[in-house]
DNA sequence: ATATCTAATATGTATAGACATATTATTATT
DNA sequence: AATAATAATATGTCTATACATATTAGATAT
């Protein structure tokens, strides 16, 4: 165990046995540098990754102090779907059920502005089951491959995380009742619940794409785990 | 802007226009010290904030490389419920259901083995309808004050949060109809979809409580958003 | 060929000192 | 009493150097 780590581990510890409880300023690097007889980088090498794990704030001149926890953060991971289905050891399908071309009227958010779209939707299974229903707009003036790509066999969702880098992604998670395209393709019935992912991704600002992936409840779920930094 | 910040920025700039590509090697941090004309630490502070942000690893003796994507990360947030009712400008509200005294045979999971358990069954309202149903079991051979506490005013939630520590949570994202407890409390129909979240958290691995936390879909979704590091 | 030991090496950690800068606290001015 | 200028200060960044250590590539032995 290098100091650093012994270091945050008994800061740690003062933070959750309440030595140091919620607001509490602690005292300054060069200080805790004199008692943990370190230097001072080392001192910042502890505190760091206390940042990083949400437990303490600092601020210039203000210093350094204990975060009054009001919420659980975590590390949310969506990986791209054939991963997530061969991973689980099964067979990965995909079927293209539309590729055309678009504009703005497809995009109800109003995300794209005038720009030119495509509009896919297509299917991915997990062992010949349905697993996944996409629909995606794509900016094709930001993305001009995209115009003529055939993605009869390459998934946007693959083919779009090799060749479109991103800069900021947003996720949005929610419950919805099954629409009528997720019952036409997914093997749900009227009524049942859909887990539903949608993502939008930039680069440098300007809209990538769009989409809506939507899974049958009772195949799904998301999990995510915080390492435990004892 | 700094100039680590420079020098990411330059890095990131090199991978998005694939003039280093996924699972290429980068040269290593003395090679970029000199080309930038800084300090070996200036490097390692530019890639470290990569590292962070997923895009390079990093292995002693084998280098650094462009990390072949294959998925989107960002940062979960779940705040407390309270906190995100009144932070969206409404009126909270808490009416306690449940709360008794329960041995192993709440714990469907069967996550507390042998520990004696509190099961408490709560909602959140904002400005009072029924937001959040909480189904909680409480470790209370672990948070013994857990025993006897009134939850009658304070949710479990807000207290547990004051009272214990945690070191790892495990969090489950899914959607659900709506469950009995759920029609009755949450003023849904059969049939309604509801978004769930599931939550364990340990101590130094001792499991300290588990919730179910079910909101009607229509009301409820969760957004995330990274931060651009341009 | 296969396994084991050995040396090379890129990243990881720690130190110590200098300077930069946001932010707060104090003082001076209106 | 409110506002603006000024000084103090804790954190943030950068440098330069030394040593530690995981991992790999090559040499040696089985």
């Amino acid at each position: 165990m290098h100091p650093y780590e012994k270091i945050r581990s008994e800061i740690l510890r003062r933070i959750n046995d309440q030595t140091w409880p919620a607001g509490h300023v602690l005292p300054q690097e060069e200080q805790l540098a004199v008692e943990f007889d370190v230097a001072r980088g080392t001192i910042r090498r502890a505190l760091s990754s206390l940042v990083d794990a949400g437990l303490i704030e600092r601020r210039r001149r203000a210093g350094t102090r204990v975060v009054d926890r009001k919420s659980h953060t975590s590390t949310l991971t969506i990986p791209i779907v054939r991963q997530e289905i061969e991973e689980a050891g099964h067979q990965y399908g995909y079927k293209l059920i539309k590729a055309e071309l678009c504009g703005a009227e497809q995009d109800a958010q109003g995300v794209f502005g005038s720009a030119r779209l495509r509009h896919i939707i297509c299917l991915h299974l997990s062992d010949g089951r349905p697993y996944q229903l996409e629909d995606r707009l794509i900016n094709i003036d930001a993305i001009t491959e995209a115009k003529d790509f055939d993605f009869g066999t390459i998934s946007p969702n693959e083919w779009l995380i090799a060749q479109a880098p991103y800069s900021s992604v947003r996720t949005i998670l929610r419950a919805e009742v099954a629409s009528e395209a997720d019952i036409n393709h997914l093997a749900v019935s009227k009524n049942d619940p859909m887990f539903v992912i949608e993502r939008q991704t930039r680069f440098n600002g300007v809209p990538i794409t769009h989409a809506r992936l939507s899974h049958p409840a009772s195949r799904y779920q998301i999990v995510t785990e915080t390492t435990d930094i004892g």
